[in-house]
DNA sequence: GCAATTTCGTACCGTTTCGTACATTTTTAT
DNA sequence: ATAAAAATGTACGAAACGGTACGAAATTGC
């Protein structure tokens, strides 16, 4: 599919997949408008020109980047969050799962593209578009999960612990960026997880 | 106090704290890295050097800018939280006037200061310092208050629950900056306050 | 080999950026 | 009046910025 069939010309040796990889690594770290093309240059490894070739401009490398991080976030972690059983195990699993996500390297923090970097340049209207997205994505799939979790509960009980659920994670972006060790929103994570677990539970026959 | 003798000299004609909210306004619509001297110099009303000898360089008047921004939140939504009363109440006034105060005009959604931009730039560790301060302030208000409410509450669950309030006001930021409509947010904190009081209660005699 | 074709980086342009030197204005003291 | 003092804006400089024209490099078709 992405191979082409080789007609004309110098070949192509740009690894698209590992520069896309870094575009993340930096503006995740460092957030979008304080990125420079020079930045993106170092860190990739690609001239300027080649940027705009692959990449277009600033904004699009960072909706791209955005897009990256989700599709990472979709593979790695909510397939923790879909998996059978208990919906408190899942829960605590998922926050975990994206936890170390957060944690890249153990000593940095680079957090989260989405919502640790996307809210200060929601100004963008690209930008304010998939930040909402990825948000009302959140949401939907913690409503599906819990809904398959306890599908007698209540809804307006349901719809509270899906937004404290949801809410947990949007905070942990914030929380990792402030320099809380990675251990202490792990166990964050669980304690929210029983907590909204007990919710969901008590929640299936109170009015 | 902050009336100087008039001593020799042109007098200074320049009102430091309108001056003060106007970048408070624009830092927080446009996050630390996209807001340049030229657009504070403009919002202002202020020439950039007089800028730069009332608040110094870019980076303290962002640091200044949080301050004041803190300093309004203790002021105008800190004593909702304070009220006495049932706790439900109390969060939930507490959210709702944090939100009037992310949601300056109907229109626009300038959103949190220190959770909406502070994340992006935690790299600087000024502003990282300045935003774990932030966090820490609001987990000790939830404590001290949730701890008035519940006394016998078991430490776990206290601790839960402060977590989730915490949480819950963090997110709004986000969710705010991606354009969701004040009354949604509202009623959101409605339905989280509710629950965590809930969980509060119940957690009195729980192991 | 040689032209066509595609990829890639050097070098450049106009603009914007932060920060400051310096002149101007406005007041008080003598 | 006139000099001293404090506050303020104009004008400038050096650096960084986003973006692109253009030439060099590498490969295939003839």
């Amino acid at each position: 599919m992405t191979e082409h069939k080789r007609g004309r010309g110098r070949p192509a040796t740009i690894d698209t997949e590992k520069a896309t990889q870094a575009v993340v690594e930096l503006f995740r770290s460092k957030g979008y408008a304080a990125v420079s093309l020079d930045d993106l240059s170092d860190a990739t490894g690609l001239s300027r020109p080649s940027l705009y070739r692959t990449f277009g401009n600033k904004l699009s490398m960072y909706i791209r980047a955005m897009d990256a991080f989700g599709q990472q976030v979709a593979e790695f972690a909510v397939p923790a969050l879909r998996a059978d059983g208990d919906i408190e195990a899942a829960l605590s699993d998922f926050f975990t799962a994206m936890l170390t996500i957060y944690y890249r390297d153990e000593d940095m923090t680079p957090g989260c593209l989405v919502f640790g970097t996307a809210p200060s340049s929601a100004d963008v209207d690209a930008i304010q578009a998939r930040l909402q997205h990825g948000i009302d994505q959140l949401d939907w799939l913690m409503r599906t999960r819990m809904q398959q979790a306890s599908p007698a509960c209540d809804a307006n009980q349901l719809k509270a612990a899906v937004h404290l659920a949801s809410n947990t994670l949007i905070a942990f972006s914030a929380r990792a960026k402030a320099g809380a060790p990675k251990q202490e929103l792990v166990e964050m994570g669980e304690m929210s997880a029983r907590s909204i677990s007990t919710l969901l539970k008590t929640g299936a026959h109170v009015s």
